[in-house]
DNA sequence: CCCCTGGGTTCCTTTAAGAGACTCCGTGGA
DNA sequence: TCCACGGAGTCTCTTAAAGGAACCCAGGGG
């Protein structure tokens, strides 16, 4: 199909989906983070075809998301995440998060955290970084801000 | 294109994009997150197609993230998020907070969040909900859990 | 009585995803 | 020396989803 893209939109939500807003992104996104750094690794693990695979990894590669690298004097590569792509990860944690409670049926969850910190299984949960009480959208008012839409400063 | 369903992966993070993975999905609920509940609001402010658009209400009205609810004696009718809903902005939260890290450029974020406990601006940040420390991606280990695939209990 | 408005449906075009065969390139074994 | 192999992609063809725009229907209101 065609696709409209999100990224002119003056909003951070949209401008994240152009970033891992494809289908397969965020899955490729966690199995790198699980290990599975390598083209044929994602292809078997995933299912996915290998030409959109292709696609993906370029893209998420030109985001600066990951990184591509030799592991071999043949030309073999392997994909990391940066930094940018590492902070990504949050959103993929949340999405467990919701989906574990809301999805996961009988069997419970397939994946289990355990927090360096204290040691415990559990889950992340979202707080305000300047006081620390729990912070979700029912917590919160919005305001304009100064990257709105008109606003050329 | 044709689509690969994630729902039959053991992994809430598939499940969770068989929800809100499709283009426009997360749009769509900041919208209405923000008071734009009906049809001709989201599709004027959107500027999606009428089709998918009706395509992407009926698929979150079904899988319970929505309400369809009229608000008048004519045939009209309004979206409102359920808690299923509510409890997804914490995804839409999360992106907001790295679109705005890593996206916003030089214009700062288009919208601000002032948190009600502290009456700050303020952004989420993801903590354990066992012992309140952060706690991120690279605060974890990663166990199997009740839930992987091939454990029939 | 006719038109307006909200909330969709229909139809056609364009493009992306799926599937699978094929290629390219170093290496390792015979 | 030559062949097979494995990783990492490319190519081609088919199918289906997104875009876009026109159309439809039910209540009201003038």
């Amino acid at each position: 199909m065609q696709r409209t893209s999100f990224s002119g939109m003056a909003c951070s939500i949209a401008r994240t989906l152009d970033v891992i807003g494809e289908p397969w992104s965020p899955l490729i996104l966690r199995d790198v983070w699980v290990g599975m750094n390598r083209f044929e690794q994602l292809q078997s693990d995933l299912g996915i075809s290998r030409k959109v695979l292709t696609e993906r990894l370029n893209h998420l590669v030109g985001q600066g998301v990951l990184e591509r690298r030799p592991y071999d004097q043949r030309p073999r590569y392997e994909y990391v995440l940066t930094q940018k792509g590492t902070e990504l990860l949050d959103l993929i944690m949340v999405m467990r998060g919701w989906g574990d409670r809301w999805l996961a049926g009988e069997a419970g969850p397939s994946v289990l955290y355990r927090h360096h910190a204290c040691g415990e299984i559990a889950n992340v949960e979202l707080r305000c970084d300047h006081c620390g009480e729990p912070m979700r959208a029912g917590d919160v008012d919005l305001l304009p801000g100064p990257g709105v839409a008109g606003s050329a400063t």
